[in-house]
RNA sequence: GCUGGUGUAGCUCAAUUGGUAGAGCAGCUGAUUUGUAAUCAGCAGGUCGCGGGUUCGAGUCCCAUCAUCAGCUCCA
């Protein structure tokens, strides 16, 4: 007999043999409908899995990471193998469940478009009416290989042969479709309900930009057909955000086909609120004492030739002058980094000088490639907030959590604190080619850095091969309307730079040392951190960092003087508004404050101007209020003050 | 850069099989003086992204190019 701990504590006992699924039916015909994959001792496992050994078991349903990868992983099977059934001819690559469905990756021998989805979905539909078992075997390396070759499937064959040495190879089985997999699966395609493809997309075989380009097909599945719709539904309400839409629309920036890619123009919207923001990035680093530096936005190209830029991103700067002509190279520059170490360098250093923080509202260069480019978020020329701190090794820890603890509070101030993740990005120690420094230097700014994450009980997950060549880093990530994940503010730990530098200071023994130092932004560069708060609010962004905060509108000519001086008073206390003295209906020009997602309109008629009061209406909920003037400043004045979000 | 879409008025979109480019909103002018999400009338607005080609004839078909969208790769 075998003793199986339930989630909950219950033991039970079965006879050998016992698969899972049986094990689910003993305990009630209901969760063994409703699961869909079990972990037995924290591993995944199909439900005709048959424990050997006494075991813990938790069944998965839908609502698990397990029960959903397994079920969509399934979907991705049937994908395959409707392709499979229409284009005999494509070859399969590999198809993971991910985070909100699956994917598929063939080579076509003609490519398809979104145009085939009915095709191959109504395929699909029927395999899972065939209620096919799904039946895992396994095989010896040797066969593997010739099963597959058998099959005409060479990015399978290339799959096995890297696998490790003693990998099990299994297989799935499901009718005429068999594919390399690990699993787990449903026990059958008949197990699933709502299906929809979405759309295709190119994509690397094995990620790497050198290998052939297979056709991608991004699909999704539910267990119900309501829940199929309510996800796509909320995508599309997503997209009704996206700032590359909204942002042009409200005009907070626009493009020009002249001025080139990634060069967004900032209309007086945008620059006002990156204006508002800028300040309140500068002041809080000033009372965190940081010491403003103003640097040049060029160099030649020497300077990063010893921080080692040139040899690593080159062709992600802008240069300027050919060296082979003997002339004299600049380059546009792609950080501040070795910008403020000359500033650093201005004088010998002392302990007694550190921590030094230098920090400075710095537009970059980068040529990114031509596909990058995306609205705010992803552009050739932005302005950050770029901080570099210098500090003795006794005060890195201190600094470091100072450094995130400014990027929480901006980041809460602002409204994005809960939708951010943060990433320990590390070197790749097989990708030496990427990095600077020897493993050993890594090894150590690795573990200082690991050693302060811990110490702050930040959850974070590892990034590897996802650090700066220089040093480690500690990335705060947030996604777009769309999913996709960008940094949006970076820590980084570099132990490395000083000494390329010669930046030294004397300690206390009268030695000469090379500072730690401390990389890192307070905020994502203005105009990504402009598009997720258009994208975060819907371009309705709190009071305190709206372009217009107040709209007056009279409502007849005859209050027009009433609304001026209510205008210069207003003025005259800091606030942002706008005059609408347009010979509109009321309703006409509330319908435009409101679309353009003003916060307050003042609405002045001759009753307000009679009884001296203003009428306040509110956008967020379309209520109007009749206060004096003076409430109205006192009660902006305290919402400003106060970011209210 | 790669794969696949998309480019018609400022915006959102029409335009039979290739046969005279249209509408709504926005804009301008005038009238209207209006009380909480669209007052009425008139006017103007386009080298159909740009450049080639096929054709008697191209917004429509072909090629090239630019921009743009999604994904991939990249992201100091």
């Amino acid at each position: 007999m075998l003793k199986i701990t339930l989630k909950g504590g219950d033991v039970k006992e079965f006879e050998i043999g016992t698969s899972l699924l049986d094990i689910a039916k003993s305990i009630s015909e209901g969760l063994a409908r409703a699961c869909l994959a079990a972990e037995v001792d924290g591993k995944v496992c199909d439900l005709t899995f048959v424990p050997t050994n006494d075991a813990t078991v938790n069944f998965l349903m839908f609502d698990s990471e397990g029960g959903k990868n397994a079920y969509r992983h399934t979907a991705s099977h049937v994908l395959a193998q409707a392709v499979k059934r229409l284009y005999p001819d494509a070859k399969l690559a590999i198809g993971p469940a991910i985070e909100n469905g699956y994917y598929y990756d063939f080579e076509f021998v003609t490519p398809i478009t979104s145009a085939d989805f009915e095709k191959i979905e109504a395929e699909m539909k029927k395999i899972i009416k065939e209620k096919l078992p799904l039946e895992r075997f396994e095989l010896p390396r040797d066969e593997a290989i010739k099963y597959m070759e058998d099959r005409d499937e060479p990015y399978k064959v290339e799959l096995i042969n890297d696998l490790p040495e003693d990998a099990i190879i299994s297989f799935y089985k499901q009718g005429d479709f068999v594919d390399l997999c690990a699993g787990p699966h449903l026990l059958s395609t008949g197990n699933l309900k709502a299906i929809k493809l979405q759309n295709t997309a190119g994509a690397y075989w094995r990620g790497n930009e050198k290998n052939k380009m297979l056709t991608r097909i991004y699909g999704t599945a539910f267990p119900k057909k309501a829940e199929l719709d309510e996800y796509l539904e909320k995508l599309e309400e997503a997209k009704k955000r996206d700032h590359n839409k909204i942002g042009r629309e409200l005009e907070f920036f626009t493009t020009s086909d002249l001025i080139g890619q990634g060069l967004p123009i900032l209309l007086p919207k945008g620059a006002r609120v990156i204006q508002t923001l800028q300040r309140f990035v500068e002041d809080e680093e000033e009372r965190r004492g940081y010491l403003l530096t103003k640097t040049p936005l060029m160099a030649k190209s020497d300077l990063y030739k010893i921080s080692g830029h040139w040899d690593h991103y080159k062709d992600g700067m802008f240069v300027m002058g050919d060296e082979e002509k003997d002339e004299e190279v600049f380059a546009l520059r792609p950080m501040t980094c070795p910008f403020q170490y000359q500033a650093y360098l201005n004088r010998m250093r002392s302990y007694r000088d550190l921590p030094l923080r230098y920090g400075e509202t710095s537009t970059l260069f980068r040529n990114e490639a031509s596909g990058e480019m995306h609205g705010l978020i992803r552009v050739r020329q932005f302005t950050i907030s770029e901080g570099h701190l210098m500090c003795t090794p006794e005060q890195l820890e201190d600094e470091f959590k100072n450094c995130v603890e400014l990027a929480k509070y901006m980041l809460d101030t602002i409204g994005l604190g809960e939708d951010v993740s943060f990433r320990f990005s590390k070197w790749d120690p097989e990708d030496t080619e990427k990095y600077i420094g020897t493993p050993e230097q890594w090894d150590e700014a690795q573990a200082a850095m690991e050693k302060i994450l811990n110490h702050l009980g930040l959850e974070y997950t590892i990034g590897i091969g996802e650090a700066a060549f220089y040093g480690p880093k500690l990335d705060i990530q947030i996604k777009n309307v769309h999913g996709k994940e960008d940094t949006l503010i970076t820590i980084q730990i570099d132990q490395m730079l000083a000494q390329k530098f010669g930046m030294e200071y004397v300690d206390k023994d009268g030695s000469k040392k090379n500072p730690y130092i401390i990389h890192r932004t307070s905020l994502g560069c203005y105009e990504r951190t402009l598009a997720l708060l258009i994208e975060k609010y819907a371009g309705a962004l709190p009071l305190w960092m709206s372009p217009e905060q107040v709209r007056i509108i009279p409502v007849t000519d005859r209050t027009l003087e009433y609304a001026t001086s209510a205008k210069r008073e207003l003025e005259s206390n800091g606030i942002k508004l706008t005059l609408d003295d347009r010979s509109e209906k009321v309703g006409y020009k509330i319908r435009e404050a409101q679309l353009e997602k003003v916060p307050y309109m003042l609405v002045l008629g001759d009753k307000d101007e009679e009884a001296g009061i203003v009428s306040v209406r509110d956008r967020k909920t379309g209520e109007t209020a009749q206060m004096s003037l003076g409430e109205f400043i006192q009660k902006l004045k305290e919402e400003i003050k106060s970011k209210t979000i």
